[in-house]
DNA sequence: CTGAAAGCGCTTACAG
DNA sequence: CTGAAAGCGCTTACAG
């Protein structure tokens, strides 16, 4: 391998000023980078990176732990963060979370590898890993939710975006519409559920408890939900899902009974995935910019490894919008 | 930082011994083992990657490069690669090469870091960034066909798989079949065209050029292939399409046109992804096992970087099998 | 089974 | 603006 003693001969200068003229830290006359930089061009030098990162302190990678990769929202925020990375030239490790017995163990592995920055959706990670987290004093940003104890996080406006929703369910007509959600204790549930109650209070429809189903954010905890709400004599005439994979488990089950949506029972999902507007009828919902969350974090974290960040919490909240479909 | 230095003062044994101990690389007495252990513990020691790098030459990063991480097949690809290379603790880092000007920019980054080994979908990877990738000499495999030159691949029996879906429409009765296939150089294209083929003339169907038709692997590929099919006087009575998302565009047009599927012409996809469940009729396909595929990469690359491999070229072919949905 | 020492390829004070 | 030298934290011959 060529290093940066075979570039410094061809040069003829030190290996400390091949060093300068790569790294950019000390200016160098214009004659010597010219020659330093034309031995590297001729000899293929590639800085070996171990070497820098035992020097220099970072690794140039920064990972992204997921839920899940068959989500299709996740691979799109790993979309947006290489937009902001590869520029920097810094490698993005992506892990997904759900086949390891406990993401703590991602966080851990992550940390053993010397990651300089993190991203994190903070569902199901124990608080152990979070401790852990914040005791390596690397930065990192949590998607959704304010991780606890506080840091940045980067979430699109949920309240408003359930409530455009509902509020869009109510103008076509609709009067008892349930709210399926997927695992109650998150934030991203919790605060669609607050803006579907802050529409049909606005309108002055009841809120009733048994209107609102908590299930997991999949197609099978959409049939399970829908199962619950559409078995009953008094059926809701809309349901507003959690999000788009919910919905299209609900689609399973109206399918299967036969009702009709929208006409027996309006339906709308959250996200706006692809699947949205394939299935049959394609759904209205919120969509969800995936990528430029993506981008976000990739900034944040950015910004706190150049170092001009004081503020213990930051907050990244970014608009969405109504897609309207024909399931509404 | 706690380094090997602390471990070893802490255990009361040198710093070779505590390194032997952590990476098993020589036999350790069971007493000092457990000394040095209990200091590892005691103290939440971690080994600095960079320095293993430098000494022992190994990143323990794999790459994976593929065309967009918009293709929910892709994520899965990346989902099965790390099913197997966490518990060996390798990072798997994945790049969509869509937003570069060129994939080769890719692959000379990942091996600017020295990635230990990678894995590309060929598509579109020009020949002077597999050139160089030879000449990194680092193990690689690529996705669906073998690389120019020579080297380990993983694809699904295209086929076979062909075969069995055009075998299922014979079955139900269909005599003038149609193929539509994405970009007609790529070999899987020729494969399943293949397969298509030896089913008619299993069956002593005639095969008509006309019968067949290449397109782009896209649903607006197949928006385009199928106007063209079905606008004939004598109207092929079924389509075998090369992937879902040409199938889906299919549907498009039978939607438009008032035709019924399967009724006035029966269709199936290739891949089975999510989305093909989805439409509306939900299609039936092949099931492409892009996890399992993600999964023997990994393995074939494991087994180069362990180097019990003397062959130049492995191939690895998935069984698939054949999802029948109403499309048929 | 264990230790002392060299060295992996860089970066960064320290000098000039 | 440039160079000589120390050292980052490990691993691995080399000895014993």
């Amino acid at each position: 391998m060529v290093g940066i003693r075979e570039v410094a001969e061809v040069a003829g200068v030190s290996m400390s000023t091949v060093s300068q003229v790569v790294s950019g830290n000390r200016p160098v006359s214009a004659a010597t980078r010219a020659r330093v930089e034309a031995a590297i061009t001729h000899l293929g030098y590639r800085a070996h990176p171990g070497a820098s990162q035992l020097r220099g302190g970072r690794t140039g990678t920064i990972a992204l732990i997921v839920p899940t990769l068959e989500n299709p929202f996740y691979p799109l925020v790993a979309a947006g963060m290489q937009d902001v990375l590869v520029p920097r030239d810094i490698l993005l490790t992506v892990t997904d979370a759900s086949g390891m017995d406990r993401s703590t163990n991602a966080i851990h592995r992550l940390l053993s590898r010397r990651v300089d920055a993190m991203v994190a959706a903070p569902f199901g990670i124990p608080a152990a890993g979070l401790a852990e987290l914040h005791d390596a004093g690397i930065p990192f940003v949590t998607l959704g939710e304010e991780p606890p104890g506080g840091g940045d996080y980067v979430h699109s406006d949920d309240v408003r975006g359930a409530r455009a929703v509902t509020e869009h369910l109510i103008a076509r007509g609709r009067r008892r519409i349930a709210f399926l959600g997927g695992e109650e204790s998150v934030i991203p549930t919790q605060q669609r559920l607050e803006g579907y109650r802050a529409a049909l209070q606005a309108a002055g429809l009841p809120l009733r408890d048994d209107d609102v189903v908590f299930t997991e954010y999949t197609r099978q905890g959409g049939r399970d939900g829908a199962a619950l709400l559409l078995e009953r004599d008094e059926r809701p005439d809309a349901i507003v899902a959690a999000n788009d994979l919910i919905a299209i488990g609900v689609l399973d089950v109206t399918r299967a009974r036969g009702l009709r949506v929208p006409e027996d029972v309006a339906l709308t999902g959250y996200d706006d995935i692809d699947a949205a507007s394939l299935v049959s009828p394609p759904l209205t919902t919120i969509e969800n910019p995936a990528r430029e969350i993506g981008r976000a974090c990739a900034r944040l974290l950015l910004e706190r490894l150049d170092g001009d960040v004081t503020e213990v919490t930051r907050a990244v909240a970014l608009s969405n919008r109504l897609v309207v479909r024909d399931s509404t």
